[in-house]
RNA sequence: GGAGGCGUAUCGAAGCGGUCAUAACGAGGCGGUCUUGAAAACCGUUUGGCGGCAACGCCACAGGGGUUCGAAUCCCUUCGCCUCCGCCA
């Protein structure tokens, strides 16, 4: 959520910032409805006023004798008058509240308008492989070297599910415990949440209103609740409604889960194998901060995540993404970009992004400052650190050799009993 | 799944239709007095949202709805916590 002042104060400005992201948003209705909410305000509070100091007298009156039927009669009428307005009132601010739920950040002046095509490479790690034999690509490999078995994660659960087998899920268990130990070498908490979560914290990331059919919905009415699409969506909401210290800031997470989503519709060639599941591991960072530190928060993830990828030596490169593919509750964002050789292609492994004060009104999440004891937004930060489905395929494509096998990184050897190679199975 | 209890400020807790909503009482925090310093004691202070230029007003006793002239208090409902019984891959 944005700030509504912003909107009042200057909506053609606000105006001008979303055309960045290629969104023409039309202000008109809403300042309407604004202004209408304040003189409903208006005439309500006037009526409750004399309510309330009416019923203040009625025993004081009915004590000393006096008779209250002709007060308690007019009381009753005012009552009416009272619900009445304030109905409309409430119609008025479900529409004011719904229509700012669906409005997306506003993107940092620093980035280049429009989409995907206007993302910008600011930083390469290392050199696309080079192979003097006919190289695999991964889904061949994870079959071969019997990491995964795509077949029966298929009749277990459908398309876009598999099951890591044996050494593959060695393999994926170590790249998650290489994960984990830096971060906590970075002095980052680690977290486990639940993986079904209320509708509240959906709300609260800005995955809902707008973005309700891309997770899987597993309760319907007030108890509702979804499984989560990273664990993001559970780390955002720790604080929701709560006031911390400045002192208290900031906090440094990193979450674990396995991340569910529905991606419908969304199979291309490109995607095959394991680049786009249902459910895939992800260990997610993210950060608490004060409105001033939480550029020098982003900078920090973005390298932490770019060191991973770096630790175990895959070519990948950072983007700056343009504002319109930046995520609706982000206002900024960078994406590591990992080099899959046999589409030639760059792939996400870990999307940096800061929010900024977004999604922190949405949660209604504050800190207050110690100079003068105000109360403020806090900024949250989230960045992948990393989603494995992408790292896994990178991983035995780059570090195939011509004998079949793929080397383990170094950092990932003391995960996996010290093995240095994977051999493939003979059949 | 069944039965019951509970949810009030930073914490504990009182209030159970109007004189109890910044909210009794106790503790904690902050400021001060006293003290060489600390403790103790004493005094003061200590929620947030919304509307308004302001004066000021409105709202909030887990959330939502209802009854009433008036609700923390009565009723319905959702959520959460606790106790007992049942079930438990």
């Amino acid at each position: 959520m944005i700030d509504v002042n912003l909107i009042r104060q200057d909506a053609n400005a606000v105006r001008e910032r979303y055309l960045k992201r290629g969104k023409d948003i039309d202000f008109t209705d809403f300042l309407k409805l604004d202004e209408q909410r304040k003189s409903l305000i208006g005439q309500v509070e006037t009526m409750k006023a004399e309510r309330n100091k009416v019923s203040a007298e009625i025993p004081k009156l009915k004590k000393a004798g006096q008779d209250v039927s002709a007060t308690i009669a007019e009381m009753k009428t005012l009552g009416d008058r009272i619900a009445e307005q304030d109905t409309e009132l409430n119609e008025v601010n479900e529409k004011i509240r719904d229509f700012l739920l669906r409005l997306p950040n506003l993107p940092d002046d620093d980035l280049l308008a429009g989409g995907k095509e206007n993302n910008k490479p600011i930083k390469t790690f290392g050199v696309k492989p080079h192979f003097d034999f006919t190289p695999k690509d991964h889904v061949e490999l994870a079959k071969s070297l019997g990491l995964i078995d795509y077949e029966r994660g298929a009749k277990l659960a459908g398309n876009g599910s598999w099951i890591y087998t044996g050494m593959g899920a060695r393999l994926e268990w170590a790249l998650l415990n290489y994960f984990i130990d830096s971060h906590i070498a970075k002095g980052y908490t680690f977290m486990l949440p639940p993986y079904m979560l209320s509708y509240e914290c959906g709300l609260t990331a800005g995955q809902f209103p707008k973005f309700e059919d891309d997770v899987y919905q597993i309760a319907n009415g007030e108890g509702r609740k979804f499984m989560l699409p990273t664990a993001e969506t559970a780390l955002v909401n720790l604080y929701r409604d709560e006031i911390l210290n400045e002192s208290d800031l900031p906090k440094k997470f990193f979450g674990y889960s396995a991340c569910f989503r529905r991606e419908a519709g969304s199979y291309r060639a490109e995607e095959r194998g394991m680049i786009r599941g249902h459910q895939f591991n992800k260990v997610e960072l993210f950060q608490y901060t004060t409105a001033d530190k939480s550029d020098e928060a982003f900078e920090e993830m973005v390298s932490m995540a770019c060191g991973l990828v770096e630790g175990l030596g895959l070519h990948y490169q950072l983007s700056k993404l343009a504002a319109g593919d930046c995520s609706d509750s982000m206002a900024r964002t960078y994406d590591i970009e990992i080099y899959i050789p046999s589409m030639n292609i760059y792939k996400e492994v870990s999307s940096a992004s800061n929010a900024r004060d977004y999604q922190a009104r949405r949660g209604n999440m504050r800190y207050r400052k110690d100079a003068d004891k105000k109360l403020e937004f806090m900024h949250t930060l989230n960045a992948s650190g990393l989603a494995t489905s992408r790292v896994f395929p990178a991983l035995l494509e780059q570090n195939q050799n011509a004998d079949g096998s793929v080397t383990i990184p170094e950092v990932l050897r003391k995960y996996m009993g010290g093995i240095e190679k994977l051999e493939p199975i003979k059949k």
